[in-house]
DNA sequence: GTTGGCTGTCAAAGCGCTTTGAAATTTCTT
DNA sequence: AAGAAATTTCAAAGCGCTTTGACAGCCAAC
């Protein structure tokens, strides 16, 4: 069932359908009313691939996924999937997901925007430089970033949390808690988020004239394995670190892992504190021990961007061009005052 | 930039072009050599939308994400997702996902079919006599199920694990190291793997004469919060059961917080076994106590179940249209012959 | 030197929708 | 009652692509 047969079983011409269906004030209401009743009928529906040719608007928001054969799912992707899609169903928008090798995003990107079926873009896991952002602007397509790209001009419009100042306060509890040896167990180096909180990490313990030793980063995906293998080998150094600072609970899963299998208990001779995404299989305060974090919910980040997404497209009222949310520090009994020797 | 500026700049038709582009043979081979190597430098890409009006091929499989504000985001979807995703990469298929009101499945999924956006359609968590069945019967599209419809005529195209034989093969196991007293904690009792799985139980137990006490059954949506609540409620009947099966590492992780806080042995005063789908974050072998499960990876199940859908799309050979994978019984710590009154 | 079969190219139709600009109808003025 | 204004409807163009059917040009064959 088309627009045309519709039309035809109606006997009214398509523009006039068309008009009726899309709320427009040209058409009686009688008509309209008739309208209506035989698509209840008929169960119509535009074919949304024809109503995007000729509108150019597609009601869809596009987003690129990290994938390849050992490529491990991503909780922290599906978190906020879930948030996007909260928002979208809202407002009868769908996504399209375009899978892509990790070294390919910015190709992906460009084709997912050019294929013309999607309005507008969302872009993830933002690196410090990152090479998405020229293309972006170049695209004349709405788009809203997750994160910031450290060292390029923040001329665009994202969605990010103070990585740095969430990093900074829970290094200056650790401080005041008396911990001097510090250790930080980050994501991907080139990520955005690790570069502002190693940042804040730094600048906190530098106010206090200390540093933090190459040996007590690590860098790596953000997987309870690396977790697991960070803190093992934090845990072999000869000045090993008391208070820790992690990236996510999910390294924070495999970190603890290690602190138990070295008999070292957590709280008291090992103190850790975790940024928490909210995710809802890994809640800091159903560990053991339950975990200091800085807390900022991966989800409502996903409602909020699609928010700002759909309301673009749609036009509908002014939104911030750039946003900032703080962070909380949530004290639980993953930290605790540095252990005598 | 679009064909028609192409061909002009070319000085062919716009026939020509396409022709050339999408490899037909009576295009001569150095005018497709001029073509690519135009598209090459203006960077040309065929609309989708377009393509897909004159074509009625679109390069993507539907899905319908169940979202809702309260309902929180599964990560069992995420594993899949990433399975699905790893095969479309390499057939450049993208993905639509429609997000919907777990209660609104059914009217979710025909508009993404009627909106004229998917080639082919994937459906998951089926249910006993699901409804969306005989809907996709009627739609004339390519779909493949994930998982079985209990109760409706075995005639559609799926890709299910064997429940009730991994269920069935954990029950013997249990059984033969002396456990009398059952426990299963499950999913959501409307979906239909709960249903076999329990049928599994169910039917191992009669084989000794035993049942599965009603109070001794538990259905929930799998979450390690609803592993706790069902694994307390389990703990404290004046029959404390021995032997616990579990449908998920997720609800197997509240299980086990449950145990320990009783101060009970996993392995020697509770055995459990769970079904692992072989999640990143949740492996078997990292619990405390390792864990004997049966395993089918949720993840390979993805890559399959896009291999089908793709190559049904693109009319690659023939597909075996029903698909029933064995599940592996994995024996680790968590099991243990039954403890001595 | 016509016929016939290839090869490479093209113009035009069509996919299902929205939208423009004009026509037909009704309603309001004077 | 006639003309102006407002309302309702329509035919046709266009979105960017694929595909059908036709048409030149070329060579081998009779």
């Amino acid at each position: 069932m088309n627009l045309k047969q519709l039309s035809e079983l109606l006997g009214l011409s398509q523009t006039t359908v068309s008009r009726a269906l899309n709320g427009y004030p040209e058409v009686n209401e009688a008509t309209r009313e008739r309208v209506l009743q035989a698509v209840k009928e008929t169960g119509y529906r535009p074919n949304k691939a024809a109503q995007r040719l000729a509108t150019g608007k597609a009601g869809s928001i596009g987003l690129v996924m990290p994938t390849a054969p050992g490529h491990q799912s991503d909780v922290h992707f599906g978190e906020f999937l879930a948030g996007l899609g909260e928002e979208a169903v809202r407002h009868d928008f769908h996504f399209v997901i375009m899978p892509a090798d990790p070294d390919d995003e910015v190709a992906a990107l460009r084709r997912l925007a050019i294929s013309g079926n999607v309005d507008a873009l969302f872009v993830a896991y933002m690196r410090g430089h990152d090479p998405r952002l020229a293309m972006l602007k170049s695209l004349s397509m709405p788009y809203v970033v997750h994160g910031r790209s450290f060292g390029s001009e923040p001329d665009y419009p994202y969605l990010d949390i103070d990585n740095e100042g969430a990093f900074y306060d829970a290094t200056r509890l650790l401080l005041q808690l008396g911990h001097t040896r510090f250790a930080l167990m980050n994501g991907p180096m080139h990520l955005d988020f690790s570069i502002r909180r190693r940042n804040g990490v730094i600048s906190a313990l530098a106010e206090r004239g200390l540093t933090l030793d190459e040996g007590c980063m690590s860098h790596a995906l953000m997987t309870d394995e690396q977790g697991l293998l960070a803190m093992e080998h934090f845990l072999q150094l000869p000045e090993r670190p008391t208070a820790i600072l992690c990236s996510s609970t999910v390294l924070a899963l495999g970190a603890i892992r290690a602190v138990n299998q070295a008999g070292l208990r957590l709280g008291e001779d090992i103190s850790l504190i975790a940024h928490d995404d909210v995710l809802p299989l890994l809640k800091p305060e159903s560990f053991s021990v339950p975990l200091t974090t800085t807390r900022s919910s991966l989800r409502a980040a996903g409602v909020r961007i699609a928010q700002r997404l759909i309301g673009t497209v749609k036009q509908a009222g002014p939104f911030p061009d750039q946003e900032l949310w703080k962070t909380e520090l949530i004290v639980r009994a993953s930290t605790g005052p540095v252990p005598q020797e």
